[in-house]
DNA sequence: GTTCTAGAAC
DNA sequence: GTTCTAGAAC
């Protein structure tokens, strides 16, 4: 048992974020490592990423994702001054890459004079201009700390730091690594540099930094409440983390079970891209863990792409530095948290959340199985871990103290573990694929490529070509040409027609109904309720004769209603439809009405939740009934002024909407308070 | 529907 | 310099 990593100890691409105001040589720094140094380089750098010209974070980032699978340590050469902007950059950092940071705290006076030489040559911005955005950026600096995830600073004052600093990431090899920690910090209270104030009076009439310079730099009013966002499942490579099934509590022999698990991973690294699996255990000495790794590396396989890991496995990224996307929990035959171990340890991080995915998909499982759950996007584990997806896995038992022991029958047990693990594969798979296909699969219903299937569509669809032109063709839009739908509208009819295809997303289905998330959630809780009606696109197309559809997608609404104020009973819910929907296939909106969603980003998305262009479910039911037909908004309504859902004051912009929204005290407006189309809990405050 | 990016606004 | 939106591409 040796107590090297357990990440194959091989070696280590490094980022390296400059952190400094314009001027203070952070180009220089780089292109002076880059000249002489054996490690291959990348320096990124946002004043001409964006072929020669100024760029934006997000190319920063795209490109040292690309760097570090080149195998290139980066230098992330912007200004990275406060914490915020660095986070996004740190979260690059994983089991095979270190993230640190140089400082360059040079007197702003030297950092303005070269800023204004540099910009008055390019004859951009004159001196003053120069001077008072170095003197903007160092007002809201903050110096980075070791706790935002760096595994190394160093701090430079004088040019003769600089050197050294040179001379240290010259030296660093591509094998090499630098001792952790922070190196060089003078000054820890950094009050505003000296000789600023002075220096800005000569230079311009900015108003100088007020004196509070106090709260980037007391520790505290950062520290205190940070919620870890991680990157978009995209950006990481997925990986599947899983703990030894079995070898616990269920006493499988250990030296059988790492065959299995060795055999199983090799077969499958094939089919899963460049997916990776990594089994976890939490403690050091771990003996599954030893002959997983001396096995693997004898049968050579990459150990980039599977290998082992010691951390807790609801803690991977946070506190191991590890991404993953989807865990697997080594589960009992209820599918119910508890009896310690990993599964109690998974149900007790994801919280309620799980529980209700898990019982939305399966109420027991057998030895052998597997059931990939998907997390809803507010769930702990999806927020804090980047956790999309939960696999349960049942294993064979050979405790007699446990439910269906086997007795030593390791003919059979041998037999349940490999399928357990590869229905375990499996479902990861399914998810890396699901990842990959939803938004570009283009599902072709264009013309005749193949099957019966698609003959029986190419009717279907010339009859919604003549509707079209019947209603006056308003679709400009490009979700539907003269053609037929775009590919990425077609994604609710393709779950919607082939459930059975996509159950790694599909929460409940009927006859006449799938249930699904809302890829991209506009608020807390957001599901869609498919019709499974072929010919039903939206409102538009619906009649009299869906009346019985309309109505059970309202009452399987208002079932998750209730099952998501069960757990929290301050959300509140509206049903209903858009007037004109983006993608094919009727959908029904259950969403909650904090709006509280990273991807809600437009005014489209603002208006469409909150106009008139919102339809709600039981007005058009009423419609339908009454006038056989629904009554829908136009699209203009989308460009209108963002105005607050409760109180309906207009804000310029969509963060200050939301900023505003987080805390608006008015009650609900009273056509939704009196028809209860508003649906909320009695207790909650409204 | 999202992503990407240029350019306006600050 | 950053933030934000609108519009094109997919």
């Amino acid at each position: 048992m040796e107590m090297e990593t357990e990440v194959s100890a091989e070696k280590k691409e490094k980022v390296v974020l400059l952190v400094g105001p314009p001027g203070s040589g952070k180009s220089t720094f780089c292109e002076s490592v880059m000249k002489s140094s054996h490690r291959p380089w990348s320096r990124i750098c946002q004043d001409i990423i964006n072929n020669g010209k100024a760029g934006s974070k997000a190319q920063c980032l795209k490109m040292a994702i690309e760097s570090l699978k080149e195998g290139k340590s980066v230098f992330i050469d912007r200004c990275n001054l406060d914490r915020e902007q660095r986070s996004e950059f740190i979260k690059l950092g994983g089991p095979h890459v270190e993230v640190h940071a140089l400082v360059l705290e040079l007197s702003a006076q030297v950092c303005i004079s070269r800023s204004v030489k540099r910009s008055g040559h390019e004859g951009n911005l004159q001196g003053g201009r120069a001077a008072a955005v170095v003197n903007k950026m160092l007002r809201s600096k903050e110096l980075p700390k070791l706790n935002e995830g760096f595994s190394r600073i160093l701090f430079c004052y004088n040019d003769a730091d600089v050197e050294t600093a040179v001379k240290t990431y010259t030296m660093l090899g591509p094998m090499d690594t630098l001792p952790s920690g922070s190196f060089g910090l003078k000054n820890p209270d950094t009050k505003s540099q000296p000789g600023i104030m002075n220096f800005f009076k000569k230079v311009s009439a900015v108003p100088a930094a007020s004196s509070s310079s106090n709260e980037a730099t007391t520790p505290k009013a950062n520290d205190k409440i940070e919620i870890v966002r991680v990157s978009p499942a995209k950006l990481v490579v997925p990986t599947l983390a899983f703990p030894s099934i079995s070898t616990a509590d269920f006493q499988f022999d250990l030296d059988k079970a790492s065959d299995i698990i060795v055999e199983t991973a090799e077969a499958f690294l094939p089919k899963l891209g460049s997916a990776r699996l990594v089994l976890v255990d939490l403690s050091h000495g771990s003996k599954i863990l030893s002959l997983v790794k001396a096995k693997a590396s004898r049968k050579n396989i990459d150990s980039g792409r599977f290998f082992t890991f010691v951390g807790d496995i609801t803690k991977l990224h946070s506190q191991g530095g590890l991404h993953c996307n989807v865990i697997a929990n080594a589960a009992n035959w209820r599918l119910k948290s508890g009896g310690g171990g990993v599964n109690a340890a998974i149900f007790k991080a994801a919280g309620s959340d799980l529980e209700a995915a898990t019982r939305a998909r399966a109420n027991t499982l057998l030895p052998g199985k597997a059931v990939v759950v998907p997390l809803p996007s507010t769930c702990p584990l999806h927020n804090a871990e980047g956790i999309t997806h939960v696999i349960h896995v049942l294993g064979p038992n050979m405790n007699p103290n446990r439910p269906d022991c086997l007795n030593n029958d390791y003919t059979k047990g041998c037999k349940i573990l490999r399928e357990a693990y590869t229905s375990l594969f499996e479902g990861f798979l399914s998810t890396v694929q699901d990842q990959s296909k939803l938004p570009k699969r283009n599902n072709q219903a264009t013309v005749s490529d193949s099957g019966e299937e698609d003959s029986e569509r190419n009717k279907k669809y010339k009859g919604t070509i003549a509707s079209n032109i019947k209603s006056g063709s308003v679709d400009d839009s490009g979700k539907k040409t003269s053609k037929g739908w775009s590919s990425w509208a077609l994604a609710l009819h393709i779950i919607a027609m082939h459930p059975e295809k996509h159950l790694n997303i599909v929460l409940e289905s009927s006859d006449h109904i799938v249930v699904i998330n809302d890829q991209y959630p506009k608020a807390r809780k957001h599901v869609l309720v498919l019709a499974r009606e072929e010919s039903v696109d939206g409102l538009e197309d619906v009649g009299r004769e869906n009346i019985q559809l309309l109505e059970e997608m309202q009452n399987v609404g208002l079932k998750w209603v209730q099952r998501f104020q069960d757990e929290d009973p301050s959300l509140i819910f509206r049903l209903g439809y858009h007037s004109v929907p983006s993608m094919r296939q009727l959908h029904l909106h259950v969403i909650s009405q904090d709006f509280e969603s990273d991807h809600l980003k437009n005014k489209k998305h603002w208006n469409s939740f909150t106009t008139s262009f919102f339809r709600d479910s039981l007005d058009v039911l009423e419609e339908v009934k009454s006038q056989g037909k629904a009554n829908v908004e136009s699209e203009a309504v989308l460009r209108g002024e963002l105005r607050c859902n409760r109180c309906r004051s207009a804000h310029p912009t969509i963060p200050r909407l939301k900023s505003h929204i987080r805390t608006c005290p008015s009650p609900f407006p009273h056509h939704l308070l009196q028809t209860s189309r508003l649906l909320a809990r009695p207790d909650s405050s409204n």
